[in-house]
DNA sequence: ATATTATCCTATATTATTGGTAGGATATAC
DNA sequence: GTATATCCTACCAATAATATAGGATAATAT
């Protein structure tokens, strides 16, 4: 029950590119690794998945930083989860009737069938426009600025 | 982001356990199995986790059949999962703040930190009660009752 | 034009976790 | 005593997560 590595990442990807949406060319690629520590090679991957799913866009070739697809507050973490796994609660027999021959006669099917759909709402709650705004809060106070 | 088999089995099986807490010598292990039509070996690792837990109680040897160790209202699904799983939402960073530079400077962090919360109150919320009700309400319609 | 830079994209390797089996020890019913 | 069922440890197999490699492609800078 846990979200993976690359979801993690994915969604500090996404956060660091809304955070820097003013910024005219975009957030490049190897800027995010290097600020958020994670394997260049590795965020291609995740960075692949968030494109294919509409939600970053770039140029190619050089200076080609990514920009959100549409303003922050329309993109929320269920569609970062969504792009980077398969599902949200992942219980094959909701999806796949056949694999389990309890059908509906089953409590514990209904029990994550439930939970998946509370789930779902609580992670469409919340967009990358708070996160962002949390995020610029963050780096105000505390530790020192980006840019010295 | 989903339940291992062994927490969903173990979530079948402590229904199994809480539907029939009236029977006299508890419900035995290999019924449990194949009735849910899971390996009694594989069972047997969710089991032991169970009653390591504190959750089901039963003697050893012949004939011994489990049952509840407390009633079914005081066991929430959250019990059942925390048996067979090591967290909610397990994201490293949550209980071991060494892991990441980042620190709490980490909007993404906090947003893993409430989702865990929400999800552990919702996991709370239900009650082996409520789903053995359910159980038994799904068993006698639809199809025919387990014994004729 | 050419070199450089950065993403794009596919394949593959590595590691960790999950899922499942084996086999004997132990305790109780009969 | 024998049969039955759980107990318990160790181990194996399958799958998924994590990460790297390496070349293709496209745009910029010079």
């Amino acid at each position: 029950m846990l979200p993976t590595k690359k979801t993690r990442y994915g969604l500090r990807a996404m956060i660091e590119i809304a955070v820097g949406s003013d910024e005219p060319g975009g957030i490049l690629q190897k800027d995010i690794a290097s600020r958020q520590k994670i394997s260049t090679k590795f965020l291609d991957h995740i960075i692949h998945s968030l494109k294919t799913h509409g939600l970053i866009q770039n140029y190619k070739g050089k200076k080609s930083g990514y920009t959100l697809c549409r303003p922050a507050a329309g993109i929320t973490v269920y569609d970062v989860v969504k792009s980077l796994e398969p599902g949200i609660i992942s219980v094959d027999c909701l999806n796949n009737p056949t694999i389990c021959s309890l059908k509906d006669s089953c409590a514990a099917k209904i029990f994550w069938k439930g939970l998946d759909e509370k789930l779902t709402n609580e992670l469409k709650s919340v967009t990358l426009e708070e996160l962002a705004g949390t995020q610029k809060k963050l780096a105000g106070r505390g530790e020192p600025a980006y840019f010295i």
